[in-house]
DNA sequence: TCGTAGTTGCCACTGAGTCGCAACTAGAAC
DNA sequence: GTTCTAGTTGCGACTCAGTGGCAACTACGA
C-alpha cells in the first residue's frame, strides 16, 4: 500500500509536486555533467521544462520561453526536445491525445508512472505502483525485450466527474 | 505462466493471428447490430482492418482502399476511423513514434494488451498477461478513475537484436 | 419507387514538426 | 584578453497528419 501513490492534480493538465516517491533530476547539472554547450536558449527552455508544474507541449514551452526572450525560435525548442530526448532526460507523453495531437514533455523520473487523462475536466493525474514496475521486470524477462522507454497511460473519466455525473 | 503470452511478429509493424487466448470481434456484425449506414467505402476501409495482418496507419489504409476503389478520399478514411474509434470498435495506437507521427489502428480485443516496438528493426510485439490485467483493476480501484482507454506501450531492443548487437 | 438524413468527395485549411543554410557564439586553446 | 571553430541558432520554406465546410450522392425505411 505504502508502495503505491495516486497523485491527483488541482489543475489542468497539471501535476503535483508534493509526491515524495517520485523524484526528477536536475536537467542542467546533468547536461553540464555531459559536457553539452549550455547556451542561453537551452538555459531559458530548460529552466522552463524544469520548473513548470504542469506537462508542457513544445508550443507552450515557445510561448513561455518568448516571454523571456522574444527572439527564441520555433527550431530551437524543437531542437531543445529532441537532445533532451535523445539523451533520456525527458519523457515524451500523449496524454491520450486529450488536446489534439501535441505531445507533452515531462522530467523522467526515478520512477516510471502511469498517466491517468479525464476525458471530461481535461485533469491528468500520475499513478506509481510497484505492480507496474512487477509488471515491467516480468514483461522484460519474458519476451526477452530490453525496455528503454515506457508508456502507460489511460482515458476515462476521474473521481470527480463520474461523481457530477450522478 | 499460462496466462502470459508474447506474441512475436514476424514482419516489420506486423501482428500474429496465432494467440489463442486473444480474440478480435467482427467489425461488420459489430455496425449492422448497432444501427450504423453500411456504405460501400465502409464496407471497403472496415474490411482492410480486419483482414490486415499488420498495425495499419491513416495513409496506408487509404492506399489498400484506393487498390479496390481509387475514388476513396482521404477524408473518408479518417471519417471512418473516427466512426470506429468514437464506438470503441478499434483502438489508437501511437507505437512510440517508431515511424513518424502515424498513428496505427487495431481492432479492439477481448484482452488489453502491451505493445513493444524494436527501435533497431521496428518489429512490433504484442505481450498479455494477467499482471496488466491486475495493474489496471488496482489503478481504477485506487484512484477511483473510470478506466475507457488503456494503452501501454514500451520501446526498447528486441531478443534478436539484442543478440545482433553482440 | 421515392424521400431524406446521413455520407461522400473535393478542396482549402490548420498545426505539428523538419531541414538546409548563413550568421552567430560557447568555450577551448593560446 | 583574444582568437578560433565546432556546434548552435534563427530564418524560411517545406512536409505530412488531420480537419471542416459544402454541394452532390446514396442507403435504406416508408
Amino acid at each position: 500500500m505504502l508502495a503505491n501513490a495516486v497523485v491527483a492534480t488541482e489543475s489542468r493538465l497539471g501535476r503535483s509536486g508534493t509526491d515524495t516517491t517520485v523524484t526528477r533530476s536536475s536537467l542542467m547539472r546533468e547536461l553540464e555533467a555531459r559536457g553539452v554547450r549550455i547556451t542561453q536558449q537551452r538555459r531559458l527552455i530548460v529552466g522552463i521544462i524544469q520548473d513548470s508544474p504542469r506537462h508542457l507541449d513544445a508550443a507552450t514551452l515557445l510561448e513561455l520561453a518568448r516571454k523571456q526572450d522574444s527572439t527564441v525560435d520555433r527550431s530551437t525548442v524543437y531542437r531543445t526536445i529532441a537532445m533532451l530526448k535523445d539523451r533520456g532526460l525527458i519523457d515524451e507523453l500523449d496524454l491520450m491525445h486529450i488536446e489534439g495531437e501535441k505531445h507533452y514533455y515531462e522530467v523522467k523520473t526515478n520512477r516510471d508512472h502511469c498517466h491517468m487523462a479525464c476525458f471530461r475536466c481535461g485533469a491528468i493525474m500520475e499513478y506509481t505502483s510497484s505492480s507496474f514496475e512487477k509488471l515491467k521486470d516480468e514483461m522484460a524477462k519474458q519476451s526477452g525485450f530490453e525496455i528503454r522507454v515506457i508508456r502507460l497511460e489511460v482515458g476515462g473519466f476521474c473521481k470527480k466527474c463520474r461523481k457530477a455525473a450522478n
